[in-house]
Formats: structure tokens, sequence, C-alpha cells
DNA sequence: ACTAAATCTTGACGATTGTCAAGGCGCAAC
DNA sequence: GTTGCGCCTTGACAATCGTCAAGATTTAGT
């Protein structure tokens, strides 16, 4: 067949473009991760990108090239921001080996999450909620919770299963319960309010052996 | 006194006065009230003034006239969802005699409220997202989400009252299980899932029984 | 080293935005 | 009936938006 013929050109032009496939994927997470700056700072609906452009080391014009559409940078920013977070508590789950141990772990955590990356969260309940108006963002939006749930559920598994139990509720209702006393200490964060963090480390500590 | 001179004029034209601005305030709440539709619809990040306008009785000079900004007008569109929002079941928890009774009320009303007002609520997440980047949200924000803490704790105290019993967790924390479920509700809900109200349903069903 | 393709910059486009000023309409007062 | 004042319409403004095309620049292939 023709495939014998050019083995030797096919195979260097094969991975040639294999490369440059790599390098323009990992370009376009360079600009979502500058991109994520800005969305983090502004929030979806008042980031331009100029503005994004301006913020970072690029100029708007090489947004338009790796990316057809406003819309693609975002989605391709939302799942980016994913594979950061999913796997956050998974260190602190598998090191543990007492309940203690988990629940200071996690705690610690969290604490830091809240700490550290309040405004990547904020972008998040804010692309969460567009995600109810723009169905280009839903299925992406919807497998990060659905991550989001199952990332909680280990957690929770493994301090029930430390103490020879099994959680007392469904995985949706245990992520439905973090996500809203999260967003609320967000909310609290943001107010300026120096008891967010301390007050939901002490909901947390009571809530999870109750549960687990 | 200076007071005793005026009283007829004065009087006629302090009641002229306080007719005027209530017919302003009376107003405000029209057009705020034009401007939810639209929110509602589009969300924050695509409502302009001038679609507010188009999809309304109005023309877009209107808005400026009543209000001195963009964001006077949103502000005055959350304060008066509020007002509609927070006494949804007060009816229900009054009238129930029996937990059933209470139960089968609320049940029905939120899945009513999901079904009916599911444009309203998408709002709601979006607004409390923006409130998380613009500050003049904030206050307003913070309040609904208490006046809803309340909201459901007085459904949940008066459901364990009726069993002799009282709510096992925190106000904070009932609220954020609720909250959390319902914003995983409405999302299943925009992804035409239809069994985000039957799943709500029977999610909460089986909780607050088990809560209170 | 030369050529071609990939990458990036720049500037401009049409559309849309919030904002505001100039003016018209209607109603009440004198 | 005319004057004045709230109420609203209209049109225009500067700014900013997403998008794109044309050209400069860099990189890679031979």
């Amino acid at each position: 067949m023709a495939q014998r013929a050019m083995t030797a050109a096919e195979r260097v032009s094969e991975a040639t473009e294999a490369l440059r496939e790599e390098k323009f994927a990992a370009r376009r997470i360079e600009l979502a991760e500058a991109a994520l700056e800005t969305l983090g700072e502004l929030g979806f609906a008042r980031t331009s990108l100029r503005e994004i452009a301006q913020n970072s080391a690029f100029t708007h014009g090489v947004f338009h090239y790796y990316f057809t559409d406003k819309l693609d940078l975002i989605c391709c920013c939302v799942r980016h921001y994913k594979a950061q977070c999913v796997t956050r508590y998974d260190e602190v789950t598998a090191a543990a080996k007492t309940r203690d141990e988990l629940m200071e772990g996690f705690l610690g955590k969290l604490a830091a999450t809240l700490r550290e990356d309040a405004s990547m969260h904020r972008l998040w309940y804010d692309l969460r909620a567009q995600a109810l108006f723009e169905p280009a963002f839903r299925a992406d939006i919807v497998e990060i919770d659905r991550n989001l749930e199952a990332m909680i559920w280990r957690i929770a598994s493994r301090f029930a299963g430390l103490g020879g139990r099994k959680p007392a509720i469904s995985p949706a209702a245990l992520y439905a319960l973090f996500d809203g006393l999260f967003q609320g200490a967000l909310l609290k964060h943001f107010s300026n309010d120096a008891d967010a963090i301390p007050d939901l480390l002490a909901e947390v500590r009571r809530l999870l052996p109750m549960i687990c």
C-alpha cells in the first residue's frame, strides 16, 4: 500500500505535527491561565478580551488566533480550572490514617483554599450562574459539578470508613451542603468578615462526624 | 412659631409632595419589575438598559430619569425581588397542622417555585455571584440571604416542633443544604433534565425528617 | 541561506454600551 | 389661556465591545 512508501517522511511529519499540536494546546492553556487571572478579578460580565490581554504578556489579537470565540476561550478556562480543582483534597484523603488526621487535613486545605484561591472560586460561582443562561457553558459546568460532588464524596466516604461507618446522606445532598456552606463563607469573606473562615471550619467540624 | 402661619398652604404642599414621592417610588417599582423580566431571561451580563426598555412599555430614557445609575436600577430590582421571595412558604408553614401536611405543602410549593419561577431564581444566583465582585450589591444580597436562611429555618423549626423535636443542625447549615440542593436542581432543570424536580423532592423528603 | 509556513502585532470595522442633554407633551396653578 | 413644572421621548456623545484582515516577525524545513 501507499503506507509503505512514505515511512520516513511520514514518520517525521507525523511527529512534528503532533509536536505542533501539543505546542498549540500548551499555548492555549497559557492564554487560558492569563485569562483566569483577570476573570477572577473582574468577573465574567466585566471582563473583555482587551482587558485580559493588557493584564498579561500577550496582545489581544493572539486570543483570536488561538480561540475561535470568546466563549471558546472561557470554556477552555473552565476546563483548565477543573483540573486544578478536582484533585485538591485527594492527597490529604489518601494520606490520612485516622479520622482526626483526615478532619484536620481537610479543614486545613479548606481554609487554605478559601484564603488563597478566593478569586478563583468566585469566578467558579459566577460561571456556574452563567451556565444557567448560556447553554454553551452547561456541559462543562455540569461535568465539573459532578466531579466536585465525587471529590466531596471520596472525602466523606473515607472519613466514614475510618470509623467503620457509611455516610448518612446521598452524594448529592452532601455536595449541596458543602457547596452551600462554602458559597456562604466566600460571600462573608469578600465582605471582609474575619469570621468567615473560622465559622466555616467550626461548622464543618460539627457536621462531618454527624453525617459520617 | 412659624409653623402656625402656613398651616393651609403647607398642609397642601406637604400632602402633594408626599403623593408625588409615593408615585415616584411606585414608578420605580414598575420599572424594576419590567427590568426583572429581561434580567431573568438574559442574565446580568447580557442585559442592557435598551434591551430592558424594548421588552417593556417604556423607553430607555425613563430608566435614567428614575435611576441614577444602572447599578441603582439593579439594586432596586434585587430589593423588590426579595419582598416576593422571602414570604413564599410562610402561608404553608402557618397552615400546616401535622408533619405530613407541612411536608406535602412545602414540597408542593418547592416544585411550583422551581417550575414557574425558574428564571427569577437563576437571576438570583447570577446576582449573588455578581455580589462577590461588585461591592455595591453586597449589602442587599447579604440581607436577602439572611432572610432566606430565616425562612428555611422557620419551616424546619415548625416541622421539628410538630414532632416535638428540634432541628439537628444550625440555621446556616440547613440553609446551605437547601440552597445547594435548589441550585443543583435549577441547573438540571435548565439542562432539560425532566428528573430535576422529582429528584429534588425525593431528596428533601428523605432529608427533612432526618434533620428535624 | 532561502523559502514557506506558523505565529504574532497592529489598526480598524461596525455594533452596542451607559450616559446625558435638548426638547415635547400634559396637567395643574394662577 | 397662559405659564410653569413634572414626566417622558428622542437623538446624540464618547467609550468600549468582539471580530477580523493585512502585514510584520519568528520559526522551521531544505
